[in-house]
DNA sequence: TGAATTTAGTTACAAATGATACTATCTTGA
DNA sequence: TCAAGATAGTATCATTTGTAACTAAATTCA
């Protein structure tokens, strides 16, 4: 690993000097590819699962049926692929749709039998995943990283051009 | 913004429920996803430059020519979309490459004077967005969050099956 | 030496993704 | 009540990306 996030840069000026392997948004990426990374080859080598259905599933497991635009807003995923997931895992028969009759353009999503099966399966192995990137840390220690990852998020929507068609979302964990 | 990471969560069991707003590779994902985009979109819409090409410029402008298997080891990035953006950069003439005489597979690449001066309008404004998103954090609070990143690194690349093909890296700033 | 292997970098093709447009339905307000 | 938007969700198409194969050059070692 060639990584140095920690010596000062040299730099001829006051400002220190850009480096990518101390560059925020790059070490950013980097960590959260692989950890990613990591958590998706172990959904689909198990399950068959790529992040997004496996999100899908997530947000549906706790119980409430909801439609595709809530499992927008819950999964931070475009619709687009929502719809892409919700209907393979439609196919594969892990959730059911039934239109609303209130609403006939949505429908109402929920695991069936076999996604709730899947659901306590796959819900603790990502549990242990995440318990093992967190091992080490104290309980304080992770409340502060996911405050500051809070705190980025709410600092880069701030910054967002207003109004923004919202960065579409990519694979993750 | 639909967001609770901290509220513990509720369940059944001893050890906590899923949740996928407090799911650490999740958040991990939507904060670089959110961060990339802004700055992807700063890079393109200003310099016409992808994510890849514009770290390739990054290391590139440390000064030292360096080989594209160089790059890919300063810039995590795979050896195709490296190729790819070297490529682009030789095209639009920010870069130049010199094949070695000591082993004629690879190239010296370097940036010419046009790329050393986008380098030079580029590198500044990337710092800014870096400042901007750490703002109101103190050194040692940012060099926390550095650590921390630095620790999940290390802790997914240990998790990570051995000898794996490196889980590839996606876009980012 | 020279066949077998490794390495640098590229190419080619398939799969994933994103943007856009589209259909059906609902809502609003004149 | 009906025309003009909004919304839910889907389909289509172009682009991006990843995987695998490939070429050329270097290295290894029998």
């Amino acid at each position: 690993m060639t990584r140095d996030t920690t010596t000062p840069a040299k730099t001829g000026a006051g400002s220190s000097a850009l480096r990518l392997s101390a560059y925020l948004p790059y070490r950013l990426s980097v960590v959260s590819n692989k950890v990613s990374g990591l958590i998706a080859r172990a959904y689909q080598s198990r399950f068959g699962l790529t992040i997004w259905e496996w999100r899908v599933i997530a947000v549906l497991g706790e119980g409430a049926p909801m439609t595709a635009q809530g499992v927008c807003e819950a999964t931070a995923m475009d619709k687009v692929p929502v719809s892409r997931a919700i209907r393979a895992l439609d196919e594969r028969g892990l959730v059911r749709r039934t239109r609303r009759s209130s609403d006939r353009r949505a429908s109402d999503v929920e695991l069936t039998g076999e996604g709730q099966r899947i659901y306590e399966e796959v819900a603790p192995l990502a549990m242990q995943y995440e318990a093992s990137l967190l091992d080490g840390l104290a309980d304080a220690e992770r409340e502060r990283l996911m405050a500051l990852l809070d705190a980025l998020e709410d600092r880069a929507e701030a910054m967002a051009p207003a109004g923004d068609p919202e960065t579409s979302p990519s694979r993750s964990g």
